[in-house]
DNA sequence: TACAACATGTGGTCTATACCAATTATAATA
DNA sequence: TATTATAATTGGTATAGACCACATGTTGTA
């Protein structure tokens, strides 16, 4: 691990944290080993522990070490990662992929959203159905996301089936709508509060936040997502056209 | 603003972290106001002015505000964004919103990349030009990219006709190659390094980096593209098939 | 009135210390 | 030998203060 020079311009927490991402990414420390405590780091380098903290955090952020309370800090597995197709339509490939995914309700219920009728170009006023559900693979949430769906064109929607089978499913088969085309947003998040706390991660992880509009083939809006990706183990994968 | 209560349980940082989000968000200051200062939050809460620094450093973080330092703290115009269609084509798109946009070529250059190489199905030997360009809109770098391209399917490209024409338009006239599907992965990242230099961005900003393979109608690896976007001003918008 | 020097206020970095909560290690006891 | 209690180690939060670098405001002088 490199040395802190006092002398340098830049910051001992920034010398710092590029010593120990240097060192993770040469194999000096192996994915899941501890590294020398805060205060080690801090006595050695003769500085302050704080300062080891700012750099450490910022590693932490960074998917790059992870942090135990108790136990100490540890090089994260960052790059195993999941690809993931965009929504209503990868249990395929986490079944091709021999994992376990489930998909769990949280919450069914016929709200009013006017953010989310206007997204879908409804009048804000019309009800909605408001579908709230968590996806976990090896059952490790990394998708939070709730669907919403206009009850003029859903009517008769249940829970129990929903419970049962891929709304996706639900839509083609029992409303004979064929999902076409799909627009999408995505952005990157620091993951808190209710969501982190939904998603069972640790306050401030960075995530995607995904909104998304689907369409069947008259172009007509039929569903509106918006959804919470955890980022540390998954990546958002899709494809699309160039014209 | 809320008051901070001693007593919670929830750290002192973090009731501050929602007391000043919840002002933000209920208007109490305006888009571009500045913040009572730290010295200022820390004597009014009866907290240190690190904690304090912690609680803003979060915000600052998260995009609601900006830090200037010898100036203060701002409220940041955090959803006036703008929504960016896929690599490679939309130039079309800001000039539909009438805003200035330009491209600076950074680097062109024949260079061998294992991992580029391989991305593309190609020998890991095989050479490779690399185009690193920086974009910009009203001169403000929003997007930082690599494009690599086999040479042997790209002889004679010269760096003048890159700096005159899009890729894009090079690609269809005068390879003849109509570029028809791309593939891509994106994740939330960290902009640090020489990435935030690039870009002309603070270290920490949040953003979004980008793979995309781009194919041809026989569904032939044409080009492939690594790209950060800064994530505070910009959303990243595509559309795909549903099927 | 304009400019320069100085003062003040701002965020950035750092130190030292203390205490809390969680986890692990060690010692004592049955 | 196993279990329990205690001690030590870990990260988390917080305080108080200092100094640096940058920006802004104020005052003095030409």
């Amino acid at each position: 691990m490199q040395e802190i020079n006092k002398n340098s311009p830049l910051p001992l927490y920034y010398q710092l944290k590029e010593s120990i991402l240097t060192a993770v990414q040469n194999r000096e420390f192996e994915v899941g080993e501890r590294l020398p405590s805060e205060r080690e780091l801090a006595e050695y380098n003769n500085i302050s522990r704080m300062t080891v903290k700012k750099a450490v955090d910022i590693l932490v952020d960074n998917g790059y070490l992870i942090r135990k309370q108790g136990s100490g800090t540890f090089v994260n597995d960052y790059q195993q990662s999941y690809s993931i197709s965009p929504l209503l339509s990868f249990t395929k490939e986490m079944e091709k992929k021999g994992l376990n995914y489930t998909t769990r309700i949280l919450n069914f219920a016929e709200i009013k959203d006017k953010k989310a009728a206007v997204k879908m170009n409804l009048n804000p006023e019309a009800p909605l159905f408001r579908l709230e559900r968590l996806r976990l693979i090896e059952n490790k949430p990394f998708l939070l996301e709730n669907t919403y769906l206009a009850v003029d064109h859903f009517r008769d929607l249940k829970k129990d089936e929903l419970e049962n089978n891929s709304l996706f499913k639900i839509i083609k088969d029992k409303y004979n709508i064929q999902l076409s085309k799909a627009e999408a947003e995505v952005e990157a998040v620091i993951l808190n509060g209710g969501i982190a706390e939904k998603m069972q991660v640790k306050e401030g992880l960075l995530g995607l936040y995904f909104e998304q509009i689907s369409k069947n083939e008259n172009a007509e809006t039929i569903e509106y997502t918006s959804a919470y990706y955890r980022n540390d183990n998954y990546k958002f994968k899709f494809t699309f056209d160039l014209d």
